[in-house]
DNA sequence: CAAATATAATGAACACCGTTCATTATGCAA
DNA sequence: TTGCATAATGAACGGTGTTCATTATATTTG
């Protein structure tokens, strides 16, 4: 039956085909600016179809937030290759900053917006876990080096992140505004800042 | 004309009265799930009412935030009290993050939420001004006084803001499902997290 | 090949949303 | 009491995500 092959081909295509729009449409304009009518629009579809390949415009966001999180990971195998456990953690805060400045729907997306993957931890298990682990590896390097203030992995991984994605979405919302910094400033002081505060915690 | 006082004072009311509701509706439900119509529902008014007391629904988020960010100063005024500098520091740490914990909606609305203030930068200046004031003295006194592996004051505010932000917003959007921690030790690892972050940049 | 069937696509319809504006009601001044 | 300014209304507009009966297409069967 190659019937039932090319079905199940063309089946996944159109999938594709609807996730890369999507994919484009959201990296472009955001997923809240981007509904399911002008996706069905830009393939030619109606909107309805959608439905047919995905239960919601939820499901949606997470194939895409899977990419994403795909995307960073490459980034970072890419970005941070420093044979030194310090200076690749270095470079890993100024890939993960850089990425967020410079594809903001898409941190938007990945992080930001409200979701209710609430419920559903094993996606986003799955979808951020590899970006996660990188980090973690990373920092297991410098830890058992002793190179570092911090010592349990865990919560000086939780700590690292937390400060860049505290610094990328702060920018991200305009409340860094509140300071006395030209707009053209603010990628240098996120990028000095992260390394300030490595340098902080680093013996 | 005593009756144009009244008129004056009747409008402030109303205002006031829309304003109140709206706040508490945010609170209870979030500022997306919250609707023009049902704020008109619960004062028992028409949608369009609303429209003559404030110009759009973001209008009505700047007013309650500006009300939030006057609770999270209070917040920090009557917990951030010690004499000891770096103590003081801890206790505005804490206070913050327990206050995005208690207060999730709210911290949303305040730091999260994409609003198009990105224009409007003095509202903002006003808003959050006096809030991050607070933190900017209270590291002021500690860099004065050498106890900082940091030294600028700004920078290091910046950090310090952006770590607990980030603590905070990463786990409102359950970003920290990632890692194995059960859902009830979360806020103790927040709070531990920052102490260590803090107690990593003390001399 | 024709008819029957299974599958895919449609697009109108539903229940919402923020917002506007012609119309109506209200309270005050003349 | 009448006229008028002001306040409140609620239908209407254009948008959203989503559903589902209907239609079109493609495949299988007789």
């Amino acid at each position: 039956m190659g019937v039932t092959d090319r079905k199940e081909r063309e089946k996944t295509e159109m999938r594709e085909l609807i996730r890369a729009t999507a994919m484009k449409m959201f990296l472009e304009d955001g997923y809240a600016k981007t509904s399911i009518r002008s996706i069905a629009d830009a393939i030619e579809y109606s909107p309805g179809t959608i439905y047919l390949y995905f239960k919601d415009k939820d499901e949606l966001l997470y194939e895409v937030q899977g990419e994403a999180y795909g995307r960073l990971l490459e980034v970072f195998k890419k970005e941070a290759t420093s044979t030194d456990p310090l200076e690749k953690l270095r470079q890993v805060g100024r890939s993960y900053i850089n990425f967020g400045l410079q594809n903001p729907e898409l941190y938007d997306l990945m992080f930001i917006i409200r979701a209710p993957m609430n419920v559903d931890e094993e996606i986003h298990k799955a979808n951020g876990g590899n970006c996660f682990s990188f980090l973690v590896d990373c920092l297991d390097d410098c830890i058992k080096k002793n190179l570092l203030r911090l010592k349990d992995i865990e919560q000086a991984s939780l700590l690292i992140w937390a400060t860049a994605h505290g610094l990328v979405s702060l920018n991200l919302r305009c409340r860094l505004k509140i300071m006395d910094q030209p707009e053209e400033a603010i990628p240098q002081i996120l990028i000095k800042s992260m390394e300030d505060y490595l340098a902080a915690v680093t013996i």
